[in-house]
DNA sequence: TTTCCTCCTAGAGTGTGCTCTAGGTCAAGC
DNA sequence: GCTTGACCTAGAGCACACTCTAGGAGGAAA
């Protein structure tokens, strides 16, 4: 009946059916369900959740911070403001990142600006010399 | 005289000592000029080297193609037009890392949303039941 | 019923980018 | 002249996040 394969689950998340086996592992998921023969179950909970997982990993959160956010999850609503200072933590994080690649990035433009203009002078000079 | 020793170049990069001769050994800079003693002196140029690599980590580039970006810089000015696609292939890499990281903020901002929703909530019942 | 596919667990292996250790040299200050 | 501290090389070790292997079980299609 109900819920996904992990094959089914990993193509739908993109991760690997490793990856998806190893996240449980590791606590970054709550057990998953299993059917008669033991096999895996994916419910659309455990979905939206390898969703926001995804998300987290994107972004750069160590599987550590993701860990300790699944644990956090799993207590309950007193939690609510652990969680929430974690997110917040982490958007600080993400936004400084991406400030720094912006900053890293002029140096990169700067570049392709010389490079350009050193590219242009060798054609000028290939057409003096011709 | 002239040149700054490992140190003291490493100090100023913002690199460690052991990364700084690791950067070498893996190509990623020309081999450093020595003193009387064997000791390295790096020059400016080496420094001004060593804050671009800093940028291009910075940014995402993989060593390896650091390294290749290394290879290309010493084989002269033939290989300009090859140093501009390799910058321009990184800057759409990094440009896309941003707008990644954009989009995975989202998910993260709206359950920053949801949990301040929820915190609110408790605070609200924690009156009534007063 | 045989074959094939997907699944299972436990644990080993991998790629990346450092980071550290051991054992030693050398120059400078006390 | 002796100690101290920064430096040297070669190579081992490490953290992270997977990724793969071995060995086996179960179900379903031919």
């Amino acid at each position: 009946m109900g819920g996904l394969s992990v094959g089914e689950a990993a193509a739908k998340v993109g991760l690997s059916v490793h990856t998806l086996r190893w996240y449980e592992q590791e606590g970054l998921l709550s057990p998953v369900g299993r059917d008669s023969a033991g096999r895996r179950r994916y419910s659309e909970a455990d979905l939206d959740w390898l969703v926001l997982l995804t998300r987290l990993r994107g972004t750069g959160m160590p599987v550590r911070d993701m860990r300790r956010y699944a644990e956090l999850s799993r207590q309950g609503d007193e939690t609510v403001g652990a969680r929430l200072e974690l997110f917040e933590q982490h958007r600080e994080r993400v936004l400084g990142r991406i400030a720094d690649l912006y900053r890293d990035l002029e140096a990169i433009e700067y570049k392709i600006k010389i490079y350009r203009e050193a590219e242009a002078g060798q054609e000028r000079e290939a057409v003096i010399a011709r």
